[in-house]
Order: C-alpha cells, then structure tokens, then sequence
DNA sequence: AATAGTAAGTTTCAAAATGGAACTTGTAAA
DNA sequence: TTTACAAGTTCCATTTTGAAACTTACTATT
C-alpha cells in the first residue's frame, strides 16, 4: 500500500496520520504551539531542510491546520497560524510529550514541565472520559462499530 | 538533520517520535489495542509490506513497546504482546482517533464508537489535569523549562 | 554605489527509505 | 504428493529525503 492512500482507509487514526503521521510535521506543529510562526525559524528549530519545510508547511495549509497569514507586502512576507482545527490537535502532541516524559526523560528529569494557569500547579495531561470524568484505563474502554465503518462495509461490497 | 538524529533532542515529543513517529508504527500499533497479535495479521489488516512490518515490529520488540513471546515451539512461532509502556501510548492514539473523528469522519460518521464500560455511557476522550480535573484548554497551560532541558544546555555549552 | 543581511523559498542531485513480488523454512493437512 | 500456513528474508525498481547552493525582493551598512 501506498502512502498516500491510507487517507482512504475507514480508520480516524489512519486517517489522522496520513496528513500529520510523517518525520516532520508533529515537531512543525510543537513549534507552533511554543509560538514559532516564520519560515526560518521553523527551520532553525527543527532542523529539517527548507525543500522538506516547504513541502509540509503548504500539505498543513492546504488541509487547514495552518494559515498562511501576510505580515509585510514588499516583499509579500508570510506567517504561519494554527486554526481551530490546528489548535486541536493539541492533545496528540500533549500525549505524546507525557509518554517521551514517561519512558524517555532519563536521570536528567523532563526537558518540559507545564502549569495549569486555571488552577496554579504543577500539572500532567489525563485522558479522561467526557461522561464520568474519570482517568481512562484502556482495558475499560470497548470499541464498537460506528455508523462510518458500516456505511463503508456497505459500499465496499 | 537525519531521522536517527532526533532521538537526542531535548524533546519528549521529539524523542517519542523517534520510535513512533514512521508512516507505519502507529497503525501497527492501533492494531495492538484492536487485538491482533501476529504477523499475517498485521499484514493483512495495515497493508504494510512484510519487509517493512518485520523491521517496525522488531523496533518495537527493542524498544520494549511490544513484546516477542513464542505460542508454540515446532516450527517457532511468536505473538507479539503490548508492555506497559506500550500499553501507555494509549493517549496518543486515542488522541489521534479522535482528532480523525472530529475533523475527517465526514457525512458517514466517525468509523469507531467508543462505551466506557466504567460508566456504561458512549464517550470521548478528553485531556484533563492532573490536579484539578478539568478539561485542558491550550491557552491555560505554561511551558517552562524543566530540570532535563537545564541540564542539557549545561552540557551543550 | 557597493556590499552584506534578511526572509522565504526553489533547484539539484546523491543517498536513504520504501513497496511489491518472489523465495525460504519447517510443519501439518488433504 | 501436493497444498497450505506462518513468519519471515531477499532482491530491485521507485519514491522520498537531506544538504547545499541558488534566487528574489527588499533593507541596512560602509
């Protein structure tokens, strides 16, 4: 199978991943949460070369995570600005921050540490459950078919 | 900056992604909590090449994601199981999902529907605080720099 | 006026990663 | 005796990537 056509698949995380499942384009999108906006610094930060920036930059507009936003005219100079479908991809990254934390930190302790400004602590992320609020154990969580895999059953034969 | 580089970043996001961060580990992956345990189903189910699965899955066995164990001696065959910390990666595809689910499910709906058996009620999954339990809005969280990342500019100057 | 600097790319090309198909090994079933 | 199964391994053409140099349009410095 081909890269480009598990975009097609009925899965939400395949799908996910064929837009922002490659080398690159999480740490563009870390950056842009620490507030990263411009061409170079991306590339300074990251580390990757500017034709592979370039390339998954325009993939992250043309799927409407970033925007490219005008800051001067002459010459046309651009920013890059997560949107609301950008923003919330907030928890991917933050989950996958807490398992480098977890198993990745070694002795020298976590690179990053976060504080709630809502409550004033020192905080890690839960996946918690929307209806009881409770901290997710995966063994408690039973998947079910939806109405988009049936729907996708029913065309495929 | 090669892939192989970005393991010794600062970074948990990075270095997570050093592991998980290729076009197929985390399907691979999402198999794993869906179940499936062995190659051919692998296979079958993620389209990946054989090459391609034989060397994900034993970066994941070194890893200490995923664990070898033989289900029967003669010819030698082996399941490959999640370890706790593979089992933590949960978040990150939950995560995935459900951005999938919010943003590219479509008129058809999301493919998987998740019962929190806990509760009994059909749920999302939320990012909460550790301290206070509230639902994480991105604005209302303060990075800063940790005791890894203090170390490391020590060293690197 | 000439030179250097900044920002955001584009071009080029060798090196690395990948996909797909065929092959291998050891065993059991028809 | 042939076929099937499971878990790989081998081979090779295609695709993707990294690194460095180049481009364009301006601004600041000497």
């Amino acid at each position: 199978m081909k890269w480009d056509d598990i975009q097609d698949l009925p899965c939400s995380i395949a799908r996910a991943l064929s837009i922002v499942g490659d080398r690159w384009t999480l740490l563009i999108l870390r950056d842009c949460f620490l507030g990263t906006k411009r061409f170079d610094q991306f590339q300074k930060h990251i580390g990757v070369s500017r034709h592979r920036l370039t390339e998954r930059l325009n993939k992250l507009v043309e799927n409407e995570i970033l925007r490219k936003v005008a800051y001067q005219n002459n010459p046309p100079r651009y920013e890059y600005k997560l949107t609301r479908k950008g923003v919330s991809l907030y928890p991917v990254l933050m989950s996958l921050a807490k398992w480098g934390d977890d198993w990745m930190s070694g002795e020298a302790g976590v690179p990053v540490e976060y504080v709630h400004k809502t409550c004033g602590h020192k905080m890690q992320m839960n996946l918690c459950c929307s209806e009881c609020s409770e901290v997710i154990d995966p063994k408690q969580v039973a998947p079910q078919i939806g109405p988009g895999l049936r729907h996708f059953q029913g065309v495929g034969k």
